[in-house]
RNA sequence: GCCCAUAUAGCUCAGGGGUAGAGCACUUCCUUGGUAAGGAAGAGGUCGUCGGUUCAAUUCCGACUAUGGGCUCCA
């Protein structure tokens, strides 16, 4: 007589063993229709689950979040399904649901097209208007091997034998096609049909490269017509703001084959990452940071030394001159191990703050370089904090607070944190890596924020904070980091002479805010669109005029602006006014002053903005003073309030 | 590095076994026009590189390079 108890907490009580189809159905014909699935005492399950005691049960539909998890993986059955129609040689391997989709990977001799993809898609249309049920079935892990091996499923099978022999094992089955799956699933294909197949690619069994590279097809599934549209909408959206399309549309950098992954920037580009230094540099100093310069070409010993050499040799760029081996630098900080080491340090120097906007070269993957925000040449806001153990968590709540302020003048208020704790291939004792693994964790709890442990990502030589910030459409990129470093002052014979006149190892922080200035600068392009703060943009304020008759009043109102330490640039070309406020617009200028008979006659400016805001007729004192608020205030006070 | 795709004018792209086309940009001329494209003419390309097939390759095939989407990696 199991009794069931709702959301709403109203009970129903049954004489037998009831299913949550039954009860869907119980409680009205409309919810048992759309019922895709239920929790029992908090477990997700299938509509055909059947409760033989007491329980609680929420009914689960495409409306809930769990409902579209449904869909989305039994869209992805749904499509394995239509594969084994079309081509009976592939074999299935897994197909989880990931964010806004879903994949499949098949392992195929040939390679699908663009043209099986449609194929695929069309198959599945018609599978759904089907309507087909889909049944669960248990069977024992020894019949599963079998079954599987049967239909020479391999890579199903293989899943199954990594499984204990003990277990049972269910099934899922739609009309001609089992699988293998823990479920739940929906109860039939006609819930699914708002999808869309994506892309092709190629995926590595098991995520190990040393693995056979398998097909991957990605899909993206909704509960209705609407949130499909909605999503690929945004997809086009997200589209318009790639960095590399609005890089070559506003002239601001360029790649080259010959210099795979290393960015010519244009003076535009190159402007506003000047900005971008210049910005960070005064910060740090405001901060006590000491800002230094160290070579970029290094003897391969110091690599060795540092133990890069051991864990990064390949991805080094080495240069092999009169019989002896350089590398570019990868990164800053056994150099600046050797700045601490001249001369004997005192305890009282400590906390010593180094920094630098150090050029590095790492030779990634080609296969992983993407734009300018994935490059194999790049400079870091980079800095080294050299201080004792007593000093981590302060220096560690200092810095965080630092950043925090960065991120909001770039414009960006959330940031996600995680903490990478110690990878398997490692340098250093257990003893310190707990150690630096809770300085950080604290330092995070001192300021109430909330994180996410990564284990097992950490760097080699110490734990680490990966703060990542969330653009205005929602995309996380991660940007600054903060790693404490027990090993490599200690590997690179860095020590001060502490307060009892003893000599000893100090603690090394590595911290970054930006990350590196190309990757900020892309993601600042993708989140602006291109339209960039005042104070970052390239051209301030473009001096149109309408006739040749105002040129000189322009050129000396450029003057002016300039000598006042604006960007501004006039326009005098021999062309209509309507297509000079489009050019400027389309090139994202944030404010356009148009001068023409009428400013001249009354001294003041027509001011009119990027978002085709019309700010009227204003003295120049005026506008000076709202552009400077506007740059002083990165943004926040901007002049058209 | 691995899988798939792509590479045609400065840009965005069309085309196709018989040595190339559009729009925009560019140059010149006309136009001096009041807030998102004024008009006309002109110039511009060994079709990514190297091989192969063919009477003939930019087109078909292969390799390489780069780019794009993934996988892996990210000190």
């Amino acid at each position: 007589m199991p009794s069931i108890t709702l959301p709403d907490g109203s009970q129903r009580d049954y004489k037998d063993a009831v299913s949550v189809y039954d009860v869907a159905s119980d409680i009205g014909p409309g919810l048992a229709k759309a019922a895709l699935g239920g929790f029992i005492d908090g477990e997700l399950v299938d509509t055909s689950a059947v409760m033989e005691n007491d329980a609680q049960l929420s009914i689960v539909t495409s409306r809930d979040e769990q409902g579209l998890h449904l869909i989305r993986h039994s869209t992805a059955h749904l499509m394995a399904q239509a594969v084994k129609q079309l081509y009976p040689e592939a074999q299935v391997t897994i197909g989880p649901v990931i964010e806004d989709g879903f994949f499949y990977d098949f392992a195929y001799e040939k390679s699908f097209t663009p043209d099986d993809l449609e194929a695929i898609e069309k198959r599945m249309a018609e599978l759904a208007k089907n309507a087909i049920p889909i049944e669960r079935s248990e069977i024992s892990r020894n019949d599963a091997v079998a079954y599987f091996d049967s239909i020479s499923e391999d890579y199903k099978a293989e899943i199954i034998r990594d499984i204990p022999a003990e277990e049972i094992l269910s099934l899922y089955k739609q009309d001609d096609f089992t699988d293998l799956c823990r479920g739940p699933h929906v109860p039939h294909t006609g819930h699914l049909g708002h999808f869309k197949l994506m892309k092709l690619a190629g995926a590595y069994w098991r995520g190990d490269s040393d693995n056979a590279m398998l097909q991957r097809i990605y899909g993206t599934a909704w509960a209705n017509k609407k949130d499909l549209k909605a999503h690929l909408h945004n997809l086009e959206e997200a589209e318009k703001r790639d960095h590399r399309k609005i890089g070559k549309q506003l002239d601001l950098f360029h790649l080259q084959d010959e210099a795979p992954g290393m960015v010519f920037w244009h003076p535009d580009g190159w402007t506003i990452y000047q900005a971008i230094e210049q910005y960070m540099r005064q910060r740090q100093h405001e901060q006590g940071y000491k800002e230094v310069r160290t070579p970029q070409v290094v003897d391969m010993s110091l690599w060795e030394k540092s133990g890069h050499a051991d864990k990064f040799g390949d991805d080094m760029f080495t240069i092999d001159v009169d019989d002896k081996s350089f590398a570019l630098k990868p990164m800053n900080c056994p150099c600046h191990v050797q700045l601490f080491n001249q001369g004997l340090r005192s305890y009282r120097e400590l906390p010593l703050r180094l920094a630098e906007f150090g050029s590095c070269h790492r030779n990634e993957l080609s296969g992983a370089l993407h734009g300018i925000m994935r490059v194999r040449g790049f400079v870091q806001d980079d800095g080294h904090i050299f201080c004792t153990e007593d000093q981590i968590q302060q220096e560690s709540a200092i810095f965080i607070d630092f950043l925090h302020s960065v991120y909001k003048d770039f414009g960006f208020t959330e940031v996600i944190y995680r903490l990478s704790t110690r990878p398997a291939n490692r340098v250093g004792s257990d003893e310190s890596w707990d150690k630096s693994e809770k300085a950080l964790a604290d330092a995070l709890d001192a300021k109430n924020l909330d994180w996410k442990e990564l284990p097992g990502e950490g760097a080699f030589y110490g734990p680490k904070i990966e703060f990542s910030l969330k653009d205005c459409i929602g995309r996380v990129w991660q940007c600054g980091t903060l790693q404490v470093d027990f090993s490599m002052p200690e590997r690179l014979d860095a020590s001060f002479v502490d307060s009892e006149g003893e000599r000893r190892a100090p603690v090394m922080l590595h911290r970054a805010i930006l990350g590196s200035f190309e990757r900020f600068l892309g993601i600042l392009i993708e989140n602006y669109e291109g339209k960039m703060p005042l104070w970052l943009a390239p051209t301030q304020v473009r001096i149109i005029n309408i006739t040749d008759k105002q040129q000189d009043f322009c050129k000396n109102l450029e003057k002016t602006l300039a000598d006042q330490g604006f960007r501004a640039h006039s326009d005098l070309r021999n062309e209509k006014i309507g297509l000079k406020i489009r050019e400027a617009t389309l090139g994202r200028v944030p404010y356009m002053i148009v001068i023409g008979d009428k400013e001249i006659e009354s001294g003041k400016v027509s001011v009119r903005t990027r978002d085709a805001a019309e700010l009227g007729p204003m003295d120049l004192d005026t506008l000076v003073s709202g552009l400077t608020l506007e740059i002083t205030s990165r943004g926040r006070k901007p002049l058209e309030d």
